[in-house]
DNA sequence: GACCTCCATGATATAACATAACATCTGTGC
DNA sequence: GCACAGATGTTATGTTATATCATGGAGGTC
């Protein structure tokens, strides 16, 4: 199922057991979804793909596995897009930025430690006080960009 | 109508005069509703209003509307929120950041040169080639920070 | 073992956000 | 007048997300 799938479920997995969180059936294949695509996958994509493996497909079953996996970090809304991606940094504190291609959909996690610091720099400016940031940027992923 | 509203308002027209783009009465109304509200409103939020104000009312009008004024940089939309707020540098060439307020909703529109460019560096690293950034922080804005 | 509590899941319905498609109108240039 | 382009009118539908209440299942307590 792949090294970064494999990794992915392994982390959370574990961390989940450490933190006593229930890594459930549903979670679990939702999270190995979201890791074997390189693009982001919409809600009712997944429901499909749920559905397909055996799982019950109401929306609310992806929704609820999605926010799960969100709110404990093992994957990341982009919001650009109404779409999921699996974190590749899962159990690890970090400030992501995620590129996207616009011409085949790739998206990229990338570690945003000075742009997060920077914003928190704007924010500070007014009196904003920063708690969590998106940073999402839409261009040419690096072999679309070659081919153009 | 306010110092905002009618400046904005007044820097759109003179844009579009320029432009050759049409700055028409649903256009006009909506950048109007946009400036005189600190929060982030949806589309459908102003489609009510466009109602009050004698406008037609289906969605089309106001996502139409938006349409127009996203794309001239008349107006933002807040991808965290699905809403749109007026933009304070129309005509002006910009990178904002938005600092959204989670206690009171407030919006407020920032410059991100350096947060921007820093994100644009991420994205070379990998040969990403940032087209358009998004950038949205939440926390806790001046007033309802001191209020904590 | 019976009971309780907590959380996850099942199931139904509906809310909220957004666009497709086609008709009609209106101003502009010829 | 007529053709064109862009804006608006109108109907319908597609897409994303949540509210609500019922049911189930693991673990603790008596």
């Amino acid at each position: 199922m792949g090294i970064k799938v494999g990794k992915g479920i392994q982390v959370a997995e574990q961390y989940c057991k450490e933190k006593d969180l229930k890594f459930t059936p549903v979670r679990r294949k939702v999270l190995e979804i979201l890791l074997q695509n390189n693009t982001a996958l919409g809600a009712y994509e997944i429901l499909d793909l749920l559905r397909e493996a055996g799982f019950k497909n109401q929306p609310p079953v992806a929704y609820r596995a999605l926010d799960f996996l969100v709110k404990n970090g093992f994957a990341h809304k982009i919001e650009q897009l109404n779409s999921f991606v699996g974190c590749m940094h899962p159990g690890e504190d970090h400030s992501p930025a995620f590129m996207i291609c616009t011409n085949c959909d790739f998206v990229s996690e990338e570690e945003a430690i000075n742009s997060n610091f920077s914003i928190s720099k704007i924010g500070s400016k007014s009196g904003f006080k920063v708690e969590k940031t998106v940073i999402e940027a839409r261009g040419l992923c690096h072999s679309c960009a070659s081919m153009a």
